[in-house]
DNA sequence: TGGATAATATATCATAAAGATATATATGTC
DNA sequence: GACATATATATCTTTATGATATATTATCCA
């Protein structure tokens, strides 16, 4: 019995845990609902789907070509994989990692030239402002949701806290722009 | 010739520039001074520099026993790290990667009890504290020594980053945790 | 109608990164 | 002297990412 310890176990019964699903699907929920926190390839999926199956924790259906003619596998998750799922949401979740690439070059920074610098850190202003436009449009429709009586707490929580990030960045960019600039002038 | 194209190369490139070092002060270093945006390990820092230096990127020392009777390798940049490394300084980076697990198990929220939810909620708010004083404290240190006539713009810039950061991620667990603690009361 | 492209679907491989462990010496301290 | 901590190199396993292979179906548009 594989180990395979990850995370990727966790989101894809959490996702089950919503409703059966095929691979290709899972992928699909997480680059379009959690792209902004979170990421899983293919390569992370399928052998983990495998294994869940042969823990218990989920079922596979036999390969379907009856519905649209395409062959597909889908799953869902058993009582087991429920009970597993819980007992992850109930523990301490684990510091994050963070690698932010712009910070390095920033750090090297005496061995590049201002405007380079700069120049990146446009590029970061208008993709982290891109980013919160965004999030602001998911967290409207799911205010004009909630208007309607549907409740979805837990997707606008997650998009604010994007929101709250990607700002930040945003925020620190333009002062860090200030910063250099002046600094270059004193020299 | 093995290819290594991940930023490892790039982060011992940079701190190579400012100095000679081993493999260990390389890990210590970033451990102390990057920890809040970068991590490597020497499960990753041993082969990149055997890589660097079959790259011709870098040189190594043979080991030296005399200077404290423990074996340790040196390792220097050379012209052609230089230039691969203000290369590298001058491309785009790349977008951040992120995986903030709390989100998820806000996200996989229905699942779970309010109570465990916020309990998740001031473990994340106390540790994002902590953090964004750590790097208030450091700071105030380059200030100090920026009055002294030393320069430190750049380690100035990436905790200010850290700040603003950390610092968004507290106060959205505030806000989330009033969100969290209404919708419950109105069940 | 034909042809191109996009979407659905599963799967694997190579590279990269993280985490753990092994080994050995040196230093500090109780 | 015993024990913990720090210095130092190295490897191994597990986990994650990115690219690619393969095949079918759906859609667009000229």
């Amino acid at each position: 019995m594989k180990e395979n310890t990850g995370k990727t176990k966790y989101v894809i019964l959490g996702l089950l845990s919503h409703c059966p699903q095929t691979g290709y699907s899972i992928k699909k929920s997480i680059e379009f609902e959690y792209s902004h926190f979170w990421q899983e390839s293919f390569g992370q999926i399928y052998p983990t789907l495998k294994a869940l199956v042969s823990e218990g924790l989920a079922v596979s259906s036999d390969i379907l070509e009856s519905s649209d003619g395409r062959g597909q596998i889908v799953y869902n998750i058993t009582e087991a994989g429920r009970a597993e799922l819980e007992k992850w949401l109930s523990e301490a979740p684990d510091v994050e990692k963070i690698r932010y690439e712009i910070l390095l070059k920033i750090s090297f920074g005496t061995n590049t030239q201002s405007q380079v610098l700069l120049g990146h850190l446009d590029d970061f202003i208008e993709r982290n402002e891109k980013t919160v436009s965004e999030l602001d449009g998911y967290i409207e429709i799911f205010h004009v949701l909630k208007a309607q009586g549907e409740d979805h707490t837990f997707n606008e929580l997650t998009a604010l806290c994007g929101k709250y990030v990607y700002s930040a960045m945003r925020d620190w960019a333009l002062d860090a722009k200030r910063i250099i600039t002046e600094r270059g002038e004193k020299q």
